[in-house]
DNA sequence: CACTAAAAGGTAGTATTACTATTTAAAAAA
DNA sequence: TTTTTTAAATAGTAATACTACCTTTTAGTG
C-alpha cells in the first residue's frame, strides 16, 4: 500500500499557489534543498533562482521573502506530522503506548515514501530541528500570527495534549507539556550532534535513540504521579 | 550593601575589547536597547553606529558582525546567571529549595541593581528569551564552538546539573533536564505572550508565575520517582 | 482561427546591508 | 617635541532584499 497526501497550506502564507505550477512545485523542493545546505541565513532568493534555473524575481512571485517560504515548508511539516500521529494513533486503544508513539514520531526521521516529486525528508527533518524556532521568534509574531500561519502547530499540539489528558485527566499542563515535548526534541536532537556537553548523550551510538528515552523518561514521570 | 560585578568575556568573541573604552561600553549598552526594539534580525551595525553617534566601521572594530556582538551579549548573562545562581544558592542546604531557587531564577527578571553603567535589565531579559536560540541555530556552531563561545552556557548547565543530581544522584539526565529547563523557560515566557494557545497560561495575571509553576511541577515530578 | 485579456515570468533597476581598505586624528611613548 | 601606536572616520564594494516595468505564454471569446 502506498499513497500520496496531499496538505493545502493556508494561503495567506504565499502570494501565487506554488503546487499550482512546474516552477512553484521547483522552488520548494529547491527551497528544502538549499536551506538545508547553507542554512536559513546564508539562503538567499537569487542563490534558490539559479537552483531552479529562474529569476529572484520569479521566485517573488510566489513568496513575499524567505520567512514566508519558510513558514510554508513548516507549514506543510506539521501538517504531516499531524497527520502522521493521527494515522499512527488509528485503532491503538492503550494511551501509554499512543504516548510513546508520538515521542518516536518526534524523535526520528520521518518515513521516506515513494511519490516520486515529494520532498527530500531527512532535510526537511533537519530544517525543522535547526530552523524552526526561527519562523515565530520575530518581531511580526503578533502580526503574522492573526493570519493563522501557525495554526498547523497549535492544532499538532492541541493534537497531544488530548492524548496526555486521556492518559492523566489530572494533568494540570498538557499544552505545556506538549510544546515541551516538540520543542526539545529538537533542541536535544541538535544540542546532540553539535553542542553535546549540553547533554547527557556520551556515545555516538546511542544518538538515534537518546532524545526518545530521554523524552519518554521524562513524559512518563511526569504524568505518573 | 550593593556591589558592581564584573565579567570577564571570552575574548575570542571581539575583536577589541568593549570594556575598555568609552565607545565599545556605548556599543554594548545600546545594542542591548536596540536588539530588543528591532529584534535581532532588523538589527544593524549602521542603526546601532547612528545611537552611539559614531560610524559603522567603528563598530566593526570591536565585533566581527551582529552575530558576535549578539554573542558578547549572552555570554555575560549566562556568566551573570552563573554567578546568581551560585550566590542565591549559598548557606542554602536543602536541595529542593536549591532547586525552587534555580527555577525562580531562570523564569523571572533580573534584579535590577543601581549601578550606574550597567545594561537594561528587562531587555537583557528579553533578548534572551526571544534571540538567544540564534546564537547556536547557525551554520558555524562547531567552528565558533571550538572558541569556547558557549562555554558560560555549558557551565551554567553543569552547576544545574550538580544541583540535580545532588537532589537525585539515581537521575540519569541531569544535563539534558537542565538544559530542557533553561530552553523550555524561554520558550514558555514566549509562548504565554505571544503565542498562548501554545501554553494553559489562560488568564493574563497568571502570566509570571505560569512558566515557575509549570517548571517547577515538571521538575520534581520528574525527579522524585 | 484570430483577437483579446489575463496570468506568469523575466529585465533592469534601487535602497539597504555587510563588510574592507585607506586615511586622519588622538593618545602614549621615546 | 617627535615618533610611534592606537582609535576612529571616510569612502568605498559586493551582496542582499526587494520593486517597477516589460515581455511572453496561456486561456477565453467572437
Amino acid at each position: 500500500m502506498d499513497f500520496q497526501v496531499i496538505f493545502k497550506v493556508n494561503e495567506k502564507i504565499y502570494l501565487r499557489d506554488p503546487e499550482a505550477s512546474e516552477l512553484g512545485k521547483q522552488i520548494v523542493k529547491h527551497a528544502i534543498d538549499l536551506i538545508y545546505e547553507l542554512g536559513f541565513e546564508q539562503f538567499t532568493f537569487k542563490k534558490l533562482a539559479i537552483q531552479v534555473n529562474s529569476t529572484e524575481a520569479s521566485v517573488y512571485r510566489y513568496f513575499e521573502n524567505k520567512h514566508r517560504l519558510l513558514l510554508y515548508i513548516l507549514n506543510w511539516y506539521w501538517s504531516y506530522m499531524e497527520f502522521l500521529v493521527d494515522y499512527r494513533l488509528q485503532n491503538v486503544s492503550d494511551n501509554a503506548i499512543k504516548l510513546r508513539t508520538i515521542v518516536g514520531l518526534l524523535t526520528h526521521e520521518l518515513p521516506e515514501s515513494t511519490g516520486s516529486l515529494e520532498y527530500n525528508k531527512n532535510y526537511l527533518n533537519q530544517i525543522v530541528i535547526v530552523e524552526s524556532s526561527k519562523a515565530y521568534l520575530i518581531k511580526e509574531v503578533e502580526e503574522i500570527n492573526k493570519n493563522e500561519v501557525f495554526k498547523p502547530y497549535k492544532d499538532l499540539c492541541g493534537m497531544i495534549a488530548e492524548v496526555i489528558l486521556s492518559y492523566n485527566p489530572n494533568y494540570k499542563y498538557p499544552r505545556s507539556l506538549s510544546t515541551t515535548l516538540i520543542e526539545t526534541s529538537h533542541n536535544q536532537q541538535y544540542f546532540i550532534n553539535y553542542l553535546p556537553r549540553l547533554t547527557d548523550c556520551i556515545s555516538g551510538n546511542e544518538k538515534t535513540e537518546f532524545t526518545a528515552a530521554f523524552l519518554g523518561d521524562l513524559l512518563f514521570k511526569v504524568l505518573d504521579r
